[in-house]
DNA sequence: TGCCAGGCCGGGT
DNA sequence: ACCCGGCATGGC
């Protein structure tokens, strides 16, 4: 894969130029094309998996799906029902499953009481949804901001552990930056256009896996290379 | 074998 | 306002 040849950096110097984002999904989009993101056939199975992809590497996850949906789970009204224990069981192989399930029953129980339907709580007002999301207990920002974006498409840039180490290395932040303050460089730096916020974010997690980690220092073929 | 993965919470300082 | 331990499986 594509391992990143720059040095560690960890620190900003000032405000960066706004033309490095654009320039950056142009790299990204040009390497990659359309990212096809985020995987699952549902918002319910995005949102899902975003719960189920806490800390935790996405094969475990697909694992965790698939067994929901063998077990014909992967339903609204079947997740407010089961028994957290059960669900716990279901969802073993994406790891924590005990806090994971009880934490994909807030949010079953955020989406069901007071909605006609998922597609109702999803339609909601992008403001409206993050919060009563940032109130459900095990919800945060990323996986707010994940549900948001790729669930219920709303324009709004998910920042995660890639995202932070990448715009570190590169010198764009320093490791005191906060979510919110890194949402907002994308935010403000880019047009705000639902198809490029999934599709760069999905791309900064394609070269995260391999790219700016201490333990892969050198590669020549990562995209990023030159950038900014 | 040991380290890590697309976080988040709650308690302590 | 930070800092840290806990949560856990499976892949390399």
């Amino acid at each position: 894969m594509s391992f990143c040849t720059k040095t560690p950096q960890g620190k900003k110097s000032s405000a960066p130029d706004p033309s490095a984002f654009v320039h950056l999904y142009r790299i990204l989009k040009d390497r990659f094309g359309p990212s096809g993101w985020w995987p699952g056939e549902s918002p319910l199975e995005v949102a899902v998996g975003a719960v189920l992809t806490q800390n935790t590497a996405w094969i475990n996850v697909e694992k965790a799906i698939d067994n929901l949906k063998k077990h014909g789970m992967l339903d609204l009204g079947k997740l407010a029902a089961i028994d957290q224990g059960e669900l716990a069981q279901l969802i073993r192989a994406s790891g924590y499953y005990n806090i994971k399930a009880r934490r994909l029953k807030n949010l079953v129980s955020a989406a069901a009481s007071g909605y006609d339907s998922l597609e109702a709580f999803l339609g909601q007002d992008l403001n409206s949804l993050r919060e009563i999301l940032l109130q459900t207990n095990g919800i945060g920002k990323e996986t707010a901001d994940s549900i948001c974006c790729y669930a219920a498409d709303k324009t709004i840039f998910v920042v995660d552990a890639y995202t932070k180490r990448i715009l570190m290395r590169h010198g764009i932040i320093d490791n005191s930056s906060t979510y919110d303050q890194i949402q907002g460089l994308f935010q403000q730096n880019l047009p705000p256009d639902l198809g490029l916020y999934k599709d760069l974010h999905a791309y900064l997690v394609f070269i995260g896996k391999d790219c700016c980690r201490p333990s892969n220092p050198r590669c020549g073929t990562c995209p990023l290379h030159s950038w900014p």
